[in-house]
DNA sequence: AGGGTGTCAATAACCAGTTAGTTACGGTAG
DNA sequence: CTACCGTAACTAACTGGTTATTGACACCCT
């Protein structure tokens, strides 16, 4: 048997995931990634060609985890909003990630392409056959339900620091989730 | 009369705002900023510090603007989040500006506090009057407002191509802008 | 004389990417 | 059985260029 190197790759992968989303690409570190995974540097090169490819590896696998995770449906935006709201609570790197790409690279991908293109069509299909509120762009729907449901981590810390200290953190996150739902309820109804 | 160095500040801020709104605090470089403010590097050590207090400088100043320009008012949240997004779709780059400073520094400025507390207030206000829908936290129904208006600049480019190339841009905004506010009436009925 | 304004060139650190290897291991010729 | 070979996996040290920051100095104007 040959040796393997499966397992170098993914901890590679793994710490380019860290780094990333701790820094950008433009702050991340390719030596602190070789180091936390263990792994010599020169492997980063030979395995995923540079820094840039590196980055969109990454973000190709933090897609498909997502997609895997969370189902979606058009005829239950509530539930998706919620469902998703969960998985960036569950996973705040992820987050961080995307918004790193926003900034830094903004290239379209077939990857991410072929992911919201079948959600925008269930979205026309719902609206079409009235189980969804029709008279919106389907793309407009998806920006804005995904909007609402990233506003917990795209609004200021400023704001954050704004809401009374009574409730536990925990009892804080599931209001506003509750407060997220009942937009997506209101925005969906027909 | 000593010589006056006001019109060389204000240059300097300017040609930051734009360096650090292209490439954020990291990405940014002052020998850039110097250029373009038609300045001598040296200068911006002198009058900001160095790098990361000119950042916080520029956002101090950015955010006065945009509080300027943007009436709030928790009567009207549909009008104001038709003007804040008007206003984000005028001036791109202070919506970039924010989300570098949202990843890279996080830091919670007492103007931003300041800028926040009186808008919660007054949405407190509201809801105990009944002129808005009560039941959430209005740090919610605040970060959900901005989520929505937000969400045109958030949204990932692979959505944003996914829209029927059918109407010009121009008319494309104001959908979006039409469907937006739509959302934040129905978020705001009683 | 002296403080505000501005210039020029150095410095010290940093960092992506590369060069020139070494190690581990299965196959194979003798 | 064993000495050798080819190859995949891995490594240490370096290079060339970049970058934030500063020291030292000149020019005003009062």
């Amino acid at each position: 048997m040959p040796p393997d190197s499966t397992d170098t790759r993914r901890r590679l992968l793994d710490a380019a995931f860290e780094e990333f989303a701790a820094h950008g690409l433009a702050g991340a570190r390719v030596d602190r990634i070789a180091e936390l995974a263990r792994a010599n540097k020169r492997l980063i090169y030979a395995y995923y060609g540079n820094k840039e490819e590196l980055f969109d590896t990454v973000m190709v696998r933090s897609l498909g985890v997502l997609t895997d995770a969370v189902p979606f449906s058009a005829d239950d935006l509530p539930g998706y909003a919620g469902a998703l709201f969960d998985h960036m609570i569950a996973h705040p790197a992820m987050v961080r990630l995307t918004m790193w790409k926003l900034l830094e690279r903004p290239n379209v991908s077939p990857e991410e392409t072929a992911a919201y293109r079948p959600k925008v069509a269930a979205i026309a299909d719902a609206q079409a056959s009235g189980r969804l509120a029709a008279g919106d762009d389907p793309v407009d729907v998806m920006m804005l339900v995904i909007g609402l449901v990233a506003s917990w981590f795209t609004n200021s810390p400023a704001l954050h620091a704004l809401s009374g200290i009574g409730p536990t953190e925990q009892q804080r996150l599931a209001d506003h989730r509750a407060s997220l739902v009942r937009v997506v309820e209101r925005l969906a109804a027909t």
